[in-house]
DNA sequence: CTAACCTTTTTCCAACTGGTCAAAATTCTT
DNA sequence: AAGAATTTTGACCAGTTGGAAAAAGGTTAG
C-alpha cells in the first residue's frame, strides 16, 4: 500500500497561469480599440496574489453573498478602497477563483489515461482527488458553495467544459469495461461517487473530525480514507467477466 | 430490484414537532417567573410554518450570512416586521430550521438495526439516505451550507449527539465485521463515504443534472444512483471470510 | 531634480441590513 | 356588539455594504 505523497504543506493558491480578465487599475484611457494589455508590474501581481488568497479564505467559507469586501479586505491586510484599486468589483474576485479553481480542478480528471491500465488508473485517480482534498480545502469549498447555490457563476463552463470531458471519460471507463477490464456498471454515477467521497473530507471537515473523535482525527484521516476509499471502490471495479445482472 | 417508493412529491418542512424554544410573539410580560408557554394559535403556527418554508428556501441557498430577512420576507408573501413578530431574530429563524433538521437526518442511521439481517439493513439505509436527497434537497443543503462554514450552529450537537450515534452505530457494523456477515473495513469511513455519496445528489443537483446531460437528468437519475450505490456499496461490504489482507 | 506614473489613503455616498415602535386593522371572546 | 387580544402595517433608525472620487504619497526614468 503506497502511502499518499505529502505535497507542499503550504496554503499557496492554485496556479495563478497568466493574468485571466479585467483587474485593470485605471490607467490612461488606452488608445484605440485594442488596449495593449501591458504585462502587469511585480507590485501589481504580488498584491493580486495576497487579495486572492484572502479572498479564497473568506468566499470559501461564506460563499459569494455571505462575504464582504471589507472582510477579504482585512484579512488580505489592506484597505478597501486599495483592494478596489486592484479588482474594481467584488465579482471580479470571485470569478478569477473560481475560473482559475474549475480548471485546476479536473486535472486529475483530464489525466485518466485510456491507454493505462484501468486498476491503477482508477486508484491513482482517487488517490489524487483525496490528496486535493487535503491539500486545497478551501477551493474545494469553494466549488461547493458555489454549487449549492445552483452554479450561477459557472453554470455554462459546467454545461459545456464538464460535461464534454466527463463524457470523454465515461467513453474510456466503458471501453474498460467492454473489454472485461473492470466490473460493469454505470461510469457517471461511478464517477460522481468519486467525487463525492473524496470532496466529503474537504467539505465536511469538521463533521468528520467531530466523529473520529480526538483521537483519530489527526492528518492520519487523510490515509485512512485513502485506504478506505480505494478498497471500497477496488471492490466495486473489480471482479470483471461479471457481465449483465 | 425493488423501485425507490416516492413519498410525497410535496415540498413539506420536516416534521414540526412540538414548538420548540422562543418565538414567543410580544404578549402581556408573562407572570411571575414561569411563563406558562401558551399553546400557539392557529394563525401563528401556520404563519410561523410558511415562514420557515420560506426561510428554508433561502437558508439553504444562500447560508445564514448570505440571505436576508427581507428576502425570506418575500418568498414567504409577507412584511418584514410582520416575519419579525414571529420570530424576533434572523437567527431565531436558522436555529429552528436546523436543530429540527438534525434530528429528522439522522432517523435513517438510527433506524439501522443490529438485530436485522446485515445486507438489506445497509441496503435500505442507503435507499432512505437517497430518497432524503431527493425528498428533502433543501435541508440537504441547508445541512451542508452549515458544514462549510465549519458548523457554528450545531458544532456541540455534532460533537455529542452525532458522535455518539455513529459511534453506536459503527459498533455494530464492526459487530457484522467479527461475525463474517460483512467485509471488514473502516465502519467510520463506510458511513461518510453513504452520507458523501448519497447527499452528492441533493447538494451537487446542478451538476449532476449538467453532466447527466437533457435526456438522463428526468427524475430517474435518482433510481439510476440508487441503483449504482447498492452495487456499489454490496460489492464493498459482500464477501465475507475475506480477513484482513 | 522633476515630471509622469503608480499606489494608497481619506472622505463620502446611496442602497441595504437587521431590527424597533406605535398605530391601525383584524380576530377572538364574551 | 363591545372590549380585549392578536396580527399587520408604515415610518423610522443606526450600522453595514459595495463602490466612487479625489487628493496625497511613492517610484522611477529622464
Amino acid at each position: 500500500m503506497p502511502p499518499i505523497k505529502m505535497k507542499n504543506g503550504k496554503a499557496a493558491t492554485l496556479p495563478k497561469h497568466a493574468a485571466a480578465e479585467g483587474a485593470k487599475p485605471a490607467s490612461k484611457p488606452a488608445k484605440g480599440r485594442t488596449a495593449k494589455p501591458r504585462p502587469l508590474t511585480r507590485i501589481q501581481r504580488e498584491k493580486q496574489d495576497i487579495i486572492l488568497e484572502a479572498a479564497l479564505d473568506v468566499f470559501s467559507v461564506y460563499g459569494f453573498r455571505g462575504s464582504t469586501i471589507d472582510q477579504i479586505a482585512e484579512v488580505a491586510g489592506m484597505s478597501k478602497p486599495n483592494l478596489l484599486y486592484y479588482f474594481p468589483r467584488k465579482e471580479d474576485i470571485h470569478r478569477r477563483l473560481i475560473t482559475e479553481l474549475l480548471t485546476t480542478w479536473l486535472e486529475p480528471l483530464r489525466a485518466l489515461d485510456a491507454d493505462g491500465d484501468p486498476i491503477p488508473e482508477i486508484r491513482s485517480y482517487i488517490r489524487r482527488k483525496i490528496e486535493m482534498a487535503r491539500d486545497y480545502p478551501r477551493e474545494s469549498r469553494l466549488f461547493a458553495n458555489e454549487m449549492l447555490q445552483g452554479a450561477p457563476h459557472i453554470i455554462d463552463m459546467i454545461e459545456v467544459d464538464l460535461k464534454n470531458l466527463v463524457d470523454e471519460k465515461a467513453k474510456v471507463l466503458e471501453g474498460w469495461m467492454d473489454a472485461g477490464k473492470i466490473a460493469r456498471t454505470d461510469p457517471y454515477h461511478l464517477i460522481f461517487s468519486i467525487w463525492a467521497t473524496t470532496q466529503h473530507y474537504a467539505d465536511f471537515d469538521v463533521q468528520v473530525r467531530a466523529v473520529l473523535g480526538k483521537d483519530r482525527n489527526g492528518e492520519g484521516r487523510f490515509e485512512d480514507a485513502a485506504r478506505y476509499l480505494e478498497q471500497l471502490f477496488m471492490a466495486g471495479v473489480l471482479s470483471p467477466r461479471k457481465k449483465g445482472a
